[in-house]
DNA sequence: GACCGAATATGACAGCGGTCATAGTAGCGG
DNA sequence: CCGCTACTATGACCGCTGTCATATTCGGTC
C-alpha cells in the first residue's frame, strides 16, 4: 500500500483506512486520522461534512477499489496464468506484509464488516459494495483464464472468503502459516476450474 | 447459542461473547455488558478484577470451546460422515442464524481479532487459542473419517479460514449466499481427502 | 487594495468509557 | 451477637470521542 501523496483529503481517506485496518473502526478516532495524515484537524469537518461515517465510508470504498485494480496487477506479473497462481499471488502480498513489517494489520473491509455491520448500516453497504469492487475483476480474471462464467463467481467469493479467513487466523497467530496453507489446500481445486476446451 | 443460565459470573461471560460478536470488542460498554446479562454492576469488578481486558478474553475462551464442542456434535448428527458434510453442518448453523434471527452478528473470535491485534496482545493470543481449540477437534473429526494425519490439519484451516471469510461477506452483504456458494464449491475437495484404503 | 470563497485553526461541549474508592448488605460459622 | 467473607451498590474521576461554533488565514480575481 504506497502512499500516494496527493491532496490533503486524499491522504485522510488513506490514513483512515490504515488506522482502520490496524486498530478497527470504533478504536480509530478522527484526530488520529487526522494526525496520521499530517493534515490539520479543521480539515476533517470541511472535506468530510458527513462525520466519521463519510470518512469510515470513504476509506472502505478506497480499499475495495484498491483490492479491485490489485487483480490486474497480480495478472500481469504472472508468466502464464492460473486461477491458482493468482490466488497465490493475493495471499503472498499479505505474507510480505507479514514478514516484513509484521502482523499488527489486517483487511479494512473486514474490519469495517465487523465494527459496523449491525449498528452502521451504510458503512455496512459500504463493505458490501467493496467486496462486490473486489470480486468483479477476480471473476472477469478468472473466466480470462476458461473457468466457466457460472463459476467464475462462485470461485471468486470462495478465494476472497478464505483469504478474508486466513488473514485473520494469521494475524491472530502471529503466522502466516494459515495463508500459506490455503494456498496450497486450494490449488488443485481451481486449477481443475479451467475449461481446457475454452 | 442456547443461554446458560449459571452463575451471574457466566452469564457476564456469555453476554460479552454476544455483544462482542455484534458490535465488536471496543465498542462494547461493560456497563453494557452487566445490564445485558441482568449482573449488578459492582459484579464487574468482584469478578473480573482484570477489567476489560479479563472479561474479553474469557468471553474469547469461552466462544472457541464453544464452536470445538459443536464439531462433536454436528459429527454425531450426520447420518454418514464425511468432511463435505461436516463443514455443510457448520456453515448451516449460520445460514441458519442469518435467516432467523438477521445478519447482526458474527463470530466473536474474529471481532476479537479485528479489534485487538495490534494493540491487546493478551486477548490476540486468547483468539489464537481459541482457533486452535476450534481447530484440534476438527482436525480430528477429518482423521476419524479417513483423512490423513499430515491433510487433516491443514484441511482444518482452510474450513475455518473460509467459514469465517464467508461470515464476513455475508454479514456485509446481508446475505446467506457467500455461505452455501463457499460449501459447495469445497464440497469436491474436501471428500476427495479422504483415504478410501484407510 | 478589496473581496470572497476555500481552507485552517481553536476552543468548547456534552457524552460515554474504564476504573478506582468507598460504603453497604447478605449469609454463615463461631 | 460477633466477625468474617462474598457480593453488591454507588458515586466520582479522568481521559477521550465526535461534533459544533467561531475566528483566522490564505489564494486568487476583479
Amino acid at each position: 500500500m504506497a502512499q500516494a501523496q496527493r491532496g490533503p483529503r486524499e491522504r485522510m481517506v488513506f490514513s483512515a483506512a490504515q488506522l482502520i485496518r490496524r486498530d478497527g473502526v470504533t478504536a480509530t478516532g478522527m484526530r488520529e486520522v487526522a494526525a496520521h495524515a499530517g493534515a490539520p484537524r479543521g480539515s476533517l469537518q470541511h472535506y468530510f461534512p458527513g462525520g466519521k461515517e463519510q470518512l469510515v465510508n470513504e476509506a472502505v470504498g478506497w480499499a475495495g477499489r484498491y483490492a479491485g485494480k490489485r487483480i490486474a496487477r497480480f495478472l500481469a506479473a504472472l508468466d502464464e496464468p492460473s486461477p491458482s497462481g493468482l490466488f497465490a499471488a493475493m495471499a503472498r502480498q499479505w505474507t510480505d506484509e507479514y514478514e516484513t513489517s509484521g502482523f499488527d494489520s489486517g483487511c479494512p473491509v473486514a474490519a469495517a464488516t465487523v465494527d459496523c455491520a449491525a449498528t452502521g448500516a451504510a458503512t455496512r453497504q459500504a463493505a458490501a459494495a467493496a467486496f462486490a469492487t473486489w470480486r468483479a475483476p477476480l471473476a472477469e480474471a478468472l473466466t480470462d483464464m476458461g473457468v466457466p462464467v457460472a463459476r467464475a463467481a462462485s470461485l471468486a467469493t470462495l478465494m476472497i472468503s478464505t483469504l478474508e479467513g486466513a488473514i485473520l487466523m494469521a494475524r491472530a497467530e502471529r503466522d502466516v502459516r494459515p495463508l500459506t496453507t490455503v494456498v496450497r489446500e486450494l490449488r488443485p481445486l481451481l486449477d481443475a476450474a479451467v475449461d481446457p476446451s475454452a
